[in-house]
DNA sequence: TGTCCACTGGAACGTACGGCTT
DNA sequence: AAGCCGTACGTTCCAGTGGACA
């Protein structure tokens, strides 16, 4: 209660200080604008494959391919929402259903959302895949609908479980009477096709769209016209908008990251209480955005994995073989009184830190001394002990020294 | 030239769990 | 209640391997 006073400050600093957003609804990804600029050739082609569903016949199966940010998810969604206004208008049975297969996962809850979109009711768990496979059908064909299927992220799908329900769904109009169904698969991976059986994927991609990446004028345009809608006038300066849309096109053209980047930039010109958004929110934007990311990982780790990370901490060497790493890790685990995990799983555990960018992994072979894996932190040594730190479990295992460290630094034995 | 180290990474399998159907 | 089911997380087993050294 007695502090209310240093509250004060900071909601009346909110309010009545700069304001600076008018939306900031506009800058999220998920947002979807009225107008789509420079990806105007895409929806026109998507929009006429997709067409002949207004007649009720079924549209060729789609394959989109295009790194993240390159509108692919916004074009997709932009045109079948407004086909399925257009087919309410002229009463044509037409639904689709958006699914992200790198949120949903697994094959079952792909059927169970789709299911549920046809207002069937799915249990979380419990049936098998091939149960809800055949409640999906038989519920689809009597809806009597074109019920057009969005596969976002397949590849994520596909790499790790298969292409078994690919398979089912580019076969499924063969048993449909009433219904008719058509996919549209998006994939941030262009060598998804390798992955893919043949026959799976010659049906999947009747048709195929590529969508480039944004260049730095494009990144400008899309974010000059954003900012319109979600800054108040003259908050944002030119060469804000500029560093931008320069630091996203660097990264591949990511418009996802332009935004993200100018919403940001946003929030800390407003906390610091300026009247624009300069170059130098920007930059401080893409500091805070890359440590939050880095922090944000670091804390959601198993305890295992932040297990691994410490050993490699403290063996605190350019490089540490994967024999090294597990020793030290032994030893912590020791110490922790904690069960150890084998050798094997440690090493999977440190692809996975490896493809999150907070190990660097690489396979060396140091001929007679046999092949290992050279491990190198990717964050910065103290950025790392004040997150583990601040760990109820692993606080006091930071400043231990393991033992395994004390003999002889050489390979001598 | 072949040997042989210290692992890597695939595959199959085990266990615990929450939750369904019958 | 019994019998399944999918998922997450782990283990066991093992064939495979790049290259320094003899």
């Amino acid at each position: 209660m007695g502090n209310s006073h240093i509250l004060d400050g900071v909601f009346d600093k909110f309010v009545n200080g700069a304001n600076l957003f008018k939306d900031r609804e506009v800058l999220r990804h998920d947002y979807l604008p009225e107008r789509l600029p420079h990806r105007e050739e895409q929806i026109q082609l998507l929009g006429q494959t997709v067409a002949p569903v207004l007649r009720a016949a079924r549209c060729s199966n789609i394959f989109i391919y295009g790194k993240t940010g390159t509108g692919k998810t916004a074009v997709t969604k932009y045109v079948l929402s407004r086909l399925e206004s257009k087919a309410k208008e002229y009463g044509a049975p037409v639904k689709f259903c958006y699914v992200n297969c790198r949120m949903i996962g697994s094959e079952y809850r792909i059927f169970a959302a789709l299911s549920q979109n046809l207002g069937m009711t799915i249990p979380f768990t419990g049936l098998s895949v091939g149960e809800v496979f055949d409640r999906f059908r038989t519920g689809l064909d009597s809806s009597r609908t074109i019920f057009i299927v969005v596969l976002d992220e397949v590849d994520a799908l596909i790499k790790d479980r298969g292409d078994s329900l690919l398979y089912e769904l580019t076969r499924i109009n063969e048993t449909l009477h009433k219904s008719k169904v058509a996919l549209i698969g998006i994939s941030n991976d262009l060598r998804l096709k390798e992955f893919l059986d043949p026959r799976v994927f010659s049906s999947l991609s009747e048709e195929e769209m590529v969508f480039r990446p944004y260049d730095a004028s494009e990144l400008h345009n899309i974010l000059l016209e954003r900012s319109r809608l979600s800054f108040h006038e003259g908050t944002l300066s030119d060469s804000a908008l500029s560093i931008c849309s320069a630091l996203a096109a660097a990264e591949h053209g990511d418009a996802r990251r332009a935004l993200d980047l100018l919403r940001v930039a946003g929030e800390v010109a407003e906390r610091q209480g300026a009247r624009a958004i300069t170059e130098e929110h920007v930059r401080e934007a893409e500091k805070h955005i890359e440590h939050n990311r880095v922090v944000d990982a670091l804390q959601n780790l198993t305890l295992h994995s932040k297990l691994v990370l410490l050993s490699v901490y403290h063996l605190n060497k350019s490089s540490a073989t994967t024999g090294e790493i597990y020793d030290v890790y032994t030893e912590l685990c020791g110490e922790l009184g904690t069960g150890l995990l084998t050798q094997r799983r440690l090493g999977t555990l440190v692809n996975e830190l490896d493809a999150m960018g907070l190990l660097n992994a690489k396979v060396v072979s140091m001929g007679r001394y046999g092949r290992t894996k050279k491990l190198r932190l990717e964050v910065s040594r103290t950025l790392l002990k004040e997150v583990f730190g601040n760990d109820v479990r692993l606080g006091h295992m930071v400043d231990y020294r393991p033992k395994a460290l004390m003999k002889g630094s050489q390979s001598g034995n």
